[in-house]
RNA sequence: GGGCGAUUAGCUCAGGGGUAGAGCGCCACGUUGACAUCGUGGAGGUCGCAGGUUCGAAACCCGCAUCGCCCA
């Protein structure tokens, strides 16, 4: 083995071999486990968010294959409507095309080239993660067999009722155009105004106030209301107004809706125009005067004068006019919430259009009661509650896009208008006896992307066909994705699967935090903060870093900040960590916060902790060579760490079943460093090289070295499966275990035999027997490599015994050269102490220890012991405690003081020593 | 306005009714036959504030402050 831990050299290799021997299908007979990927977006490239996910479930999927389950990763992509869509249009328009230019037909070959070429770029990347997914049955939402899928639902759904087509307001992208559900249009404040107009009444009697944000809008008021109980204009109601500009009359109505709070407490109502509006006209049965086109310009229903202006530049003029005509009362700043789509960022208008809708309710309550009922939990538990507020307060989803790149919309009009749903044109003219003379148009709309992905649990397995796949792999167990999709994503899941499948998709869903900069702040391009997980893996320096980070950029302006930023962030570029070292980091982020904070002083020590495995294995490998099958005797060492072994094991399956990976890594990074490496490989120093000790002795120190190793690597294989297994494959053969690779052999389980106390409780003793001197070494600035003589004093029976038996630990890994046994009867000689129990080891000063140093040391330990000594006895004082308290905890506490009371005696005769030499 | 979360060592975070934890960083010493990507020792915290429950609260409850997210 090389001296140190290269990861370059060995994770492609590895990862291709294991894809190639198709490792990564289920395999064997035992209980089904699987998981769906989230499919990222066609468009896409692997971030932070994915890597970390992608850890996560491949950990998961590993530990359980390891567990002999018949375990299915499975992988796919969505296609993305509107980014795709953009995607390619951008494309086109470099090339001064535009979509129109090629008709929807050739256009939609034109996206599908792009996905041959582009597309899946973020497939190659997820392989660099070391995810063992079954590429085998590699899916996309655009497939043939997942679009025959989408169009059974939308034909089932529609003869029950559940899918209605419907004019009604729309979010509307008005660069896009096309419809967006509510979970695709993003509000956020933004400074604005608000305006007050002087509407006058019909009657000549005066005029109402109302205040708007969006002037523009009253070309299509069709009234004013005010609340029924306010009394400043009850007289009004019933009235009407002459709308100005447009010369309209409307009525003032009452309505509970209106805040007599708000501006004048009179609102106008524009019902075309705002969905609360929309409300109320309904219920006052008012006009709709849609007054914009799809490009959100004003059409034909308006004074001539502001036809074909844009909605923004019309507001100006309105609200001039207004002015001109003595009717602007006042202009206020105001903070309003501006809708954008998530896409185009464009200002989205509520349009009246024609939209096909699935109605909700009837989908939404079984799946409240599968989280309600504990069908699926959500882990951590409380992100239920986040589910059922949204389920609770769900509205119909708009399903329509007006895009090209989807699943069409399997509904065909004749010329009368008349809509039929069915699977395709020839079912439809059966169904519906449609001759031949009737002509049939095909809806021009697609299906919102994520109407194919809230079937991807069962598409991806077949459906409709039954097939094997989803008798194995349907439900799931565990879907693994952030909070930010708990709506658009996992909801539509749950209720599509117990729809169409009769049972609930998943048992389980893991939700994960955000991966976030070291600041806290959300990672994005136009921010300029983002990693790419391959940067970290490979390494980047620094010039092409903030290349990177500047390049292709919306808003160019903002590079110069990002490249300060990036320079301060990151002098030195990044460092090659290694995908190993990646995932152990994500592994030990993956706490139940939902902010993660990536800094790159994490992933370093990951990588130090790989090179710290790789090189207790070339220790383990260097004495290893001559292992025979002769006498075997296991040392209180061996006996010791393999206890911890067990320990360790049962922790990790308890952390596992509990999807805390941060208490995983946490737990196997503690026995890894600080019980394999500090320990036991220093305690079996002294048996290898030792001439005392016997063969067997070797030949048990040996095994267990070997068998430690094994075992310890394939605990951490979900984790970090590359080193893992380049390390296993040397040790597995020396091991004597058959096995191509560490992936597919059985996950350690923890024994069911008790374990062995008295050599845990030696080697316990052997530690703070060696650390009582090391405290001595380093506080009294001893070399790490002088050798020390140790007196013991007041040593016990069992003391002397263990002293006896353990010499040769005590010696090596204590750096002690002579360890001797003190009569009481005499006077020690002056020495610098430590306490074991009752027993004290002396190291006497003979020029090495200086008396006022060890006078220091020694008073900071009797403050130290005072002070929990204060502590123990004030609670033993309270009468209350005494009484109240569970009597095991007084116990304890007495203990706890005669122990310090001991301890403070002995460090005061030692200190009282010191004295009488001063 | 409604809902959810966070506040613990310089930094990033675990923990959880009875002894305050880790990694990184910091200080000192060190070329120990796996590893300087290392070893050994050390310093460092009235667990956001104020009440309550309790024999006992950093933890449970109520309120407040600050920060953040989601929904309207």
């Amino acid at each position: 083995m090389d001296k140190s831990y290269q990861p370059k050299d060995i994770e492609q290799r590895l990862y291709q071999r294991w894809e190639k021997q198709g490792y990564f299908a289920p395999q064997g007979d035992g209980d089904p486990y699987c998981i769906v990927i989230p499919p990222p977006n066609v468009t896409g490239t692997l971030h932070m968010g994915h890597a970390f996910q992608d850890t996560i479930m491949d950990a998961l999927t590993r530990y359980h294959r390891m567990k002999g389950h018949r375990t299915l990763w499975q992988p796919g992509m969505d296609h993305a409507g509107i980014a795709t869509q953009m995607v390619v249009e951008r494309l086109l328009n470099n090339e001064g095309k535009s979509k129109r230019d090629l008709g929807r037909e050739k256009f939609v070959e034109r996206v599908w080239q792009w996905k041959e070429e582009s597309g899946g770029q973020i497939a190659q990347q997820t392989r660099r993660l070391g995810a063992s997914v079954d590429w085998s049955r590699d899916r996309f939402t655009m497939d043939e067999g997942l679009s025959e899928a989408v169009r059974k639902v939308f034909v089932q759904l529609h003869d029950e009722g559940l899918i209605y087509r419907g004019k009604r307001l729309v979010n509307w992208d008005p660069v896009l155009h096309t419809a967006l559900s509510d979970l695709e249009v993003l509000s956020a404040d933004e400074p604005g105004n608000l305006w007050h107009f002087r509407y006058p009444l019909a009657s000549g009697d005066g005029h109402l106030i109302v205040a708007t944000t969006r002037p523009e809008t009253m070309l299509g008021d069709s009234a004013v209301a005010v609340h029924p109980d306010d009394e400043r204009y009850s007289d009004l109601v019933g009235q009407e107004i002459i709308l100005p500009i447009v010369g309209r009359r409307i009525p003032i109505i009452a309505d509970d809706y209106v805040d007599p709070e708000f501006g004048t407490g009179c609102v106008k109502i524009t019902p075309a125009h705002d969905f609360n509006d929309y409300e109320i006209g309904k219920r006052h049965d008012l006009g709709l005067y849609n007054i914009l086109t799809d490009d959100a310009a004003l059409n034909d229903e308006v004074p001539e004068a502001y036809q074909g202006l844009d909605r923004f530049v019309a507001r100006d003029k309105i609200v001039a006019e207004f002015k001109s005509l003595d009717l602007l009362e006042k202009i206020e700043d105001y903070t309003v919430k501006i809708p954008r789509g998530d896409r185009s960022h464009a200002v989205v208008e509520p349009y009246l259009t024609d939209q096909w809708y699935v109605k909700i309710e009837p989908l939404a309550k079984p799946a409240i009661e599968a989280v309600e009922t504990g069908r699926i939990k959500f882990v951590p538990e409380n992100w239920s509650k986040t589910y059922f507020e949204w389920m609770y307060n769900i509205q119909d989803w708009c399903i329509s896009r007006q895009l090209w790149w989807g699943h069409r919309i399997p509904a065909w009009y004749d010329d009368n208008g008349n809509v039929y749903v069915g699977h395709d044109e020839d079912e439809v003219r059966a169904k519906h006896e449609l001759g031949a003379d009737t002509a049939l148009r095909q809806d021009d709309d697609v299906l919102d992307t994520w109407f194919s992905s809230a079937l991807w649990p069962f598409s991806t397995m077949g459906w409709p066909d039954k097939t094997r796949a989803l008798d194995e792999f349907y439900p799931g167990n565990v879907l693994v994705t952030g909070f930010d999709i708990i709506f658009f994503w996992v909801a539509r899941m749950i209720m599509f699967g117990i729809k169409f499948m009769d049972d609930v998709p998943f048992h389980e869903v893991y939700i994960h935090g955000l991966i976030r900069d070291q600041d806290g702040q959300k990672m994005s391009k136009s921010k300029g903060n983002v990693l790419d997980p391959l940067d970290l893996i490979d390494g980047i320096d620094l010039e092409a870093l903030v290349e990177k980070r500047t390049a292709g950029m919306m808003q160019d302006h903002l590079a110069p900040k990002i490249e300060k930023a990036t320079r301060k962030h990151f002098p030195d570029g990044i460092d090659a960590f290694g995908c190993d070292a990646l995932r152990m980091t994500f592994g030990a982020l993956a706490t139940t916060g939902r902010d993660i904070r990536f800094d790159l002083g994490r992933i370093d020590g990951y990588k130090n902790f790989c090179n710290k495995l790789w090189n207790a294995a070339r220790y383990v490998l260097m004495n290893t060579e001559a292992l025979d099958d002769g006498d075997m005797e296991f040392s209180a060492a061996d006996r010791w760490i393999r206890a911890r072994l067990d320990a360790t094991t049962r922790d990790l399956h308890k952390h596992f079943r509990s999807y805390r990976l941060d208490l995983a890594v946490q737990t196997v990074y503690e026995f890894t460093w600080h019980e394999f490496c500090d320990w036991y490989l220093e305690l079996s120093k002294p048996v290898l090289q030792s001439d005392e000790s016997s063969e067997a002795l070797q030949r048990g120190t040996r095994r267990t070295l070997i068998d430690t190793l094994e075992t310890l690597l394939r605990l951490l294989h979900p984790l970090i499966p590359f080193v893992t297994e380049e390390i296993w494959e040397q040790v597995s053969s020396r091991a004597g275990i058959e096995g191509d690779t560490i992936m597919l052999r059985p996950y350690p389980e923890a024994s069911e035999e008790a374990s062995d106390d008295s050599s845990v409780e030696d080697i316990e003793w052997v530690k703070q027997f060696i650390l009582g001197i090391r405290q001595i070494r380093g506080e009294m600035d001893i070399p790490p490599g002088k050798m020390l003589p140790v007196v013991l004093q007041h040593a016990s029976e069992s003391d002397q015994q263990r002293a006896k038996q353990h010499t040769l630990l005590l010696q090596r890994v204590g750096r002690v050269e002579e360890i001797s046994q003190f009569d009481d009867s005499s006077e020690p000689p002056p020495a610098a102490t430590a306490l074991l129990g009752d027993m004290r080891l002396l190291v006497p000063m003979k020029g090495l220890i200086d008396v006022d140093a060890e006078r220091t040391r020694l008073n900071k330990q009797v403050d130290k012991v005072r002070a929990e000594l204060g502590k123990a006895n004030g609670k033993l004082g309270n009468e209350k405690f005494v009484n109240n308290a569970p009597p095991a905890v007084v116990a304890q506490e007495r203990d706890r003081v005669t122990e310090f009371e001991k301890t403070l005696a002995q460090l005061q005769e030692q200190l009282e020593k010191l004295d009488a030499l001063a």
